[in-house]
RNA sequence: GGUCCCGUAGCUCAGCUGGAUAGAGCAACAGCCUUCUAAGCUGUGGGCCGCGCGUUCGAAUCGCGCCGGGAUCACCA
């Protein structure tokens, strides 16, 4: 790496000159801003103190000692406190020559040993997946590409929230209102026939609630009163008691579910290692917190019910088991987390999850660190903001949920009229048409909603989310498609594409440098979405890529270049500048077309 | 009320591990297709970076205090 090296001989100048040891952080070294001339800045001021020079000499006395210790450097120039450093010609081309057709360019080649879990989607088996689900699982599946980008085994999970006293609700208006109603006699996908009975028991429990309320019961006792509730918690027992027949509606129930979400699923492109269960994990939860009350980590009060007390820890009480003796949310949490650690011995657990629940997993966390659990440390919460519509939060009351499958609909209608409008589906078959309008339907939602920093709340915009102009996932695939029938014009015309013909002094155009500074950081760009678990830094790069090459493309001519030298290197850069695009992309779980 | 997150152009967002005149897209306006895909490119206008104080040679960025918005603190998940 060239800024290492920068970085180092700087120090090493600064010791000669003025006979004092720096450390590299004492230097700021940068990219160099556009307007100006140079590739690389070193900012220099903090090395005043020790030059006992003004900002303008210290930069050219470090600038001239630099050149002549470093032959990649071609010339510098200072601006005030700013050693503006120019890499030579054969350097940078040298970088296109070495990297360009390396299947593993910007990925981190050493391997890590242990695993990395990482769940996300976690459905719950009462409704079918809406946009907040989306923002979840492209979140998740493109966090796996980006941590295997980075040298990490990843194991994808979703944990399915499939017991619990909202199943019991679906379960209960079923069986009161169900008539044996089923996905093929209804024709309702099976999630969303589910949802239907999971409202249909708040509507009838709301008017129950209301009626109590008549009769002189507050609100809060009429919640806890009515019979439907009270019905449901009863199929909760039988069911944590395994009773056959409410064990038997659970099954066919949730089985219809998980169609639904299979379908879901497969057209959203997400994919998983492996499912658990919330019903076959709950039960070590409650294992895990029996020995805790064994072992008095843990407290059981007068009624039975148990709870973790961490008000030493500035929280305060949690539940962990009811007085009936039924499991709540976090039981099961528990035991999962047990689970996955034996399971894997991963070196860190991530949770792709709301930021509704910070608080839950902080006190997951300590509840494991209290049980004596290692792993409890190797918890981390990818909390994300939440997704609201341009009339605010989506509300299920108000019927203002987006639908996952509802939109993903609307988002491919969308694609087809556009690009059918274009006249860009003209010369395709129906199969490869659909193919197209589907990977372009997904590019938009997909980069729309990854673009924006995850731990940030978004705004959906149904408006903005089916633009396909400027910094959009089409955009790019656009971009992606233009470089491949250039490639493509380029065989035609007998080209050849092998970089090793190029001379390391071939002159180079400013916007021909533009692209390959682009290109040269994508590198940083992985590991730093890395680091900070971050799609939309890659989102932001490869947009800022697309267009770098875009006005490269408008502004020079590639294959119409007569000079060959000239011709092969831009070639050259159009093939790894495709490269990339499609390397981002996928690490976004977006694919990119050959034409558009 | 306690804890946590957010506040940058009319709108949606970058920039936040301190550095040069704060950047994109959308929207508005003006240009560019007999030449490699116009889902493109170029240009114009648009900003007390919520407010104040502090640290620093230097603050959108760090610290403290306000103001505004959100989340959460269930025998819900």
């Amino acid at each position: 790496m060239i800024e290492q090296k920068l970085l180092e001989k700087a120090c090493e100048c600064v010791k000669q000159l003025y006979g004092q040891e720096v450390v590299q952080n004492q230097i700021g070294l940068e990219k160099t801003k556009k307007e100006i001339a140079g590739d690389f800045t070193l900012v220099i001021f903090p090395l005043v103190k020790i030059s006992h020079k003004s900002p303008e000499i210290t930069a050219r006395e470090i600038g001239d000692a630099l050149l002549k210790s470093m032959p990649e450097i071609a010339d510098f120039k200072v601006i005030k406190g700013f050693l503006n450093i120019t890499l030579s010609n054969p350097f940078w081309i040298g970088f296109l020559k070495n990297n360009t057709n390396k299947r593993d360019f910007g990925f981190q080649r050493k391997q890590h040993q242990k695993p990395v879990v990482l769940e996300y989607s976690s459905p719950n088996t009462n409704k079918p997946l809406h946009l907040g689900h989306i923002r979840n699982n492209i979140l998740g599946y493109s966090l796996a590409e980006i941590l295997r980008a980075n040298g990490y085994k990843v194991i994808r999970v979703n944990l399915v929230n499939d017991r619990g006293i909202h199943i019991c609700k679906s379960m209960l208006a079923y069986h009161k209102w169900g008539n044996n109603e089923t996905p093929v006699s209804s024709g309702i996908k099976g999630d969303h026939l589910i949802g239907k009975y999971y409202v249909l028991f708040n509507e009838h429990y709301k008017a129950e609630i209301h009626n109590l309320m008549d009769k002189g019961l507050t609100e809060e006792e009429a919640e806890k009163q009515a019979p439907l509730i009270l019905e449901a918690q009863d199929i909760l027992r039988k069911w944590e008691a395994k009773d056959d027949e409410t064990l038997k509606l659970w099954e066919k129930m949730n089985g219809w579910v998980y169609a639904g979400f299979d379908e879901t699923y497969r057209k959203l492109g997400i994919t998983f290692d492996k499912i658990y269960y919330e019903s076959a994990t709950y039960l070590l939860g409650k294992k895990l917190i029996k020995e805790g009350l064994e072992n008095g980590t843990l407290i059981e009060k007068d009624d039975g019910s148990v709870w973790a007390d961490l008000r030493n820890e500035g929280l305060d009480e949690k539940l962990l088991l009811r007085s009936d003796g039924t499991s709540v949310y976090i039981t099961q949490d528990i035991g999962t987390a047990q689970l996955r650690f034996d399971d894997f011995h991963p070196s860190s657990m991530i949770y792709v999850v709301g930021n509704e629940q910070n608080y839950h997993f902080d006190v997951l966390q300590r509840i494991l660190k209290k049980l004596g659990k290692e792993y409890a440390a190797y918890i981390h919460h990818l909390s994300y903001g939440m997704v609201e519509l341009p009339q605010g939060k989506m509300k299920s009351r108000e019927g203002t949920v987006v639908d996952a499958d509802d939109l993903m609909e609307e988002m491919f209608a969308n694609a087809e009229s556009t690009t059918r409008e274009l006249g860009k589906a003209d010369e395709l078959g129906g199969n490869e048409a659909d193919q197209l309008f589907r990977t372009i339907a997904l590019g938009a939602l997909k980069y729309f909603i990854l673009k924006v920093d995850p731990k940030k709340n978004m705004l959906f915009d149904p408006r903005e989310s089916i633009d396909f102009n400027g910094n959009t996932g089409p955009f790019i695939q656009y971009t992606h498609a233009r470089i491949q029938s250039l490639l493509r014009k380029s065989m035609v015309a007998g080209n050849v594409h092998t970089c090793e013909k190029i001379s390391l002094h071939t002159p180079l155009l400013p916007i021909e440098k533009e692209i390959l500074k682009k290109l040269y950081i994508f590198p940083d760009v992985v590991k730093q979405a890395g680091d900070e678990m971050s799609p939309a830094v890659v989102a932001n790069y490869v947009y800022d890529l697309a267009k770098g090459f875009n006005q490269f493309y408008q502004e020079i001519p590639v294959l119409k270049e007569e000079d060959t030298e000239k011709r092969i290197l831009r070639l050259a850069l159009t093939s790894f500048s495709g490269e990339v695009i499609k390397k981002s992309m996928a690490m976004l779980g977006i694919e990119v077309p050959q034409k558009m």
